[in-house]
RNA sequence: GGUCUCGUGGCCGAGUGGCUAGGCAGAGCUCUGCAAAAGCUCGUACAGCGGUUCGAAUCCGCUCGAGACCUCCA
């Protein structure tokens, strides 16, 4: 089997995956700012480096993944002005910003639940770790590469850039940073407009604030990922993930800060997933076109012409390659939605073709149709392998739909195929789909007593058509798709149905 | 303005030198009481122009177009 291979935005190139410390992985993936709802764009590297855990996890490494919420800094509740009079306020009011974090918490949590996306193994927040980060701080204070100024802390991007390559990750020169005259707020007190925040100064009305050497503040954004992967993945680990926005300035600050604490690179292989757009433009708050995954799910925006399954939306994001940009419309979301219904119904028949598995020799009937299944089936590992490419790999298990439902409708004789294969096609369409990929039924799972009542309907309806009374027979079934389940009258003369 | 990326058939999307993915939509056919599903067949695309090469969607150059980052951003 070929070996696995990852783009590491460092080299600009694929190179082999070799863990720090054989048989484990560390892997960081920036998590979200829960000051608001989740988006589709949001989705992206939390369903592609759900993916790249659980193919880890298959391939038998021990895997740690932590994954942040950055729930400290300084935000707002969408809608919201900073119309916050806190000084005013009641005390109640003060644990507002603790509130909003729980709650977008819980709703991030929801999403996840939903995609049927692992729980990381750890899920450490910013505020939970504010001692880490003074730590740390302090460390880059005491070695020279931060300054306090006004109470608040800087890192210092000149003199790190002295000795060390300050834009590597992101192909930033750092010539052109420091010469940027952009005029944002705050740059007063910076020796150098591309330095960046370590520490703030809280301002009076800010409510998230904590004690430092520097007085009461709140840390800045990049510390925290640098503060928390170290705890607990160490100095140096093997992956960290996260949206291609990060790599310049978030990233890249990780890097500098880490290096400085760390006397060392802290990651092996940075991975970067590329964006979701939408008319070929980036969602994202900033341009307004964002469509949240509640709306995903209920259908209840106005580019969307119906709701989509969480399942759909990460068959979706599967089809194309985690590096590509994904271009979203609710056409695209149709036809996987469609795509993903005819593959999981000839995953199903052919999880039920195991009852007819006794039939098979250790020779194939059709040498020709079994190589090709073999062929098929064998380069899932190997487009993995290849930089993930889930999107190959589904284009196979499309190739292999036919065959599969040729098998069931007995079109393709079951004994084409030699037993071995059959037994491989059947066990890697299931690792696969469901432990790989993560995929699950979009259709409501069976209840007890419905199945019971449909199997009389079925039998019903049977006798109906065996006297030929069609009248009847149409009725149930028209009936029964008003109510939202469909028959069909399969080739072996069963009925089959289905929830939709 | 700087840095970088991309431009594939009606739509989405793989693919980085030869073997012309895949999905959805569309057309025809088979099966079927009908329907649905399924199966079979079909469409020969790679922004434009030039170059390298026996051979390019794939490499190089130019032109046009789109986008990302440089500020919070998955």
């Amino acid at each position: 089997m070929s070996e696995l291979k990852v783009y590491n935005s460092l080299s600009r190139q694929k190179e082999v995956f070799e863990p720090v410390t054989p048989g484990h992985v560390g892997m960081y993936v920036c998590g979200p700012t829960v000051s608001g709802e989740s988006h589709l764009g949001h989705a992206r590297p939390y369903v592609t480096f759900d993916v790249l855990y659980r193919y880890l996890t298959h391939l038998g490494y021990k895997v740690r993944y932590v994954r942040n919420i950055t729930d400290a800094g300084h935000f707002e509740e969408e809608g919201r002005q900073a119309e916050d009079k806190i000084s005013n306020k009641a005390v109640l009011e003060k644990l507002e910003p603790m509130e909003l974090v729980q709650k977008y918490t819980n709703l991030f949590h929801w999403a996840m639940l939903q995609f049927n996306s692992i729980p990381p193994s750890i899920e450490p927040t910013a505020t939970g770790h504010i001692i880490e980060q003074i730590e740390m701080i302090k460390k880059l204070i005491a070695d020279g590469y931060a300054y306090e100024r006004n109470g608040s802390v800087y890192f210092d991007v000149k003199k790190y850039a002295t000795n060390y390559d300050y834009g590597k990750l992101s192909g930033r020169k750092i010539e052109d940073l420091l010469e940027n005259t952009r005029e944002l707020e705050g740059q007063g007190e910076k020796n150098n407009p591309a330095d960046f925040a370590l520490w703030k100064a809280a301002p009076p009305q800010h409510i998230m604030r904590w004690q430092s050497p520097w007085g009461e503040g709140f840390p800045g954004w990049h510390i925290e990922c640098s503060a928390m992967a170290t705890k607990y993945l160490g100095k140096q680990f093997d992956i960290h993930g996260g949206g291609m926005d990060l790599m310049f300035p978030h990233h890249e600050s990780e890097i500098a800060q880490s290096t400085i604490c760390n006397h060392g690179a802290p990651v092996k292989y940075w991975m970067h997933n590329n964006m979701i757009t939408i008319n070929g433009r980036k969602m994202g708050k900033s341009y307004n076109n964002v469509i949240k995954l509640t709306e995903l799910f209920s259908g209840d925006h106005p580019l969307l012409s119906q709701a989509f399954h969480p399942m759909v939306i990460r068959f979706f994001i599967l089809q194309s390659q985690y590096r590509s940009t994904l271009d979203f419309s609710s056409e695209a979301l149709q036809a996987s939605e469609k795509g993903l219904k005819r593959l999981w119904e000839a995953y199903e028949n052919l999880i039920k073709l195991q009852l007819r598995s006794n039939e098979l020799g250790d020779m194939a009937g059709d040498k020709e149709l079994d190589n090709k299944v073999n062929k098929l089936v064998d380069e899932f590992d190997e487009f993995m392998n290849d930089d993930i490419n889930t999107a190959k790999v589904l284009a196979n298990m499309f190739e292999l739909a036919p065959v599969i439902n040729g098998l069931k409708d007995k079109t393709v004789n079951i004994k084409s195929l030699a037993a071995t294969t059959f037994s491989k096609l059947q066990s890697q369409f299931k690792v696969y789909l469901e432990d790989i990929f993560g995929l699950k039924s979009v259709t409501e799972a069976d209840n007890e007593k419905l199945t019971d009542v449909m199997k009389l309907i079925i039998d019903i309806r049977k006798e109906a058509r065996n006297k030929k009374d069609f009248v009847t027979s149409d009725k149930i079934r028209n009936q029964l798709a008003r109510i939202g389940i469909s028959l069909k009258d399969e080739k072996d003369g069963a009925i089959s149905w289905n929830v939709e």
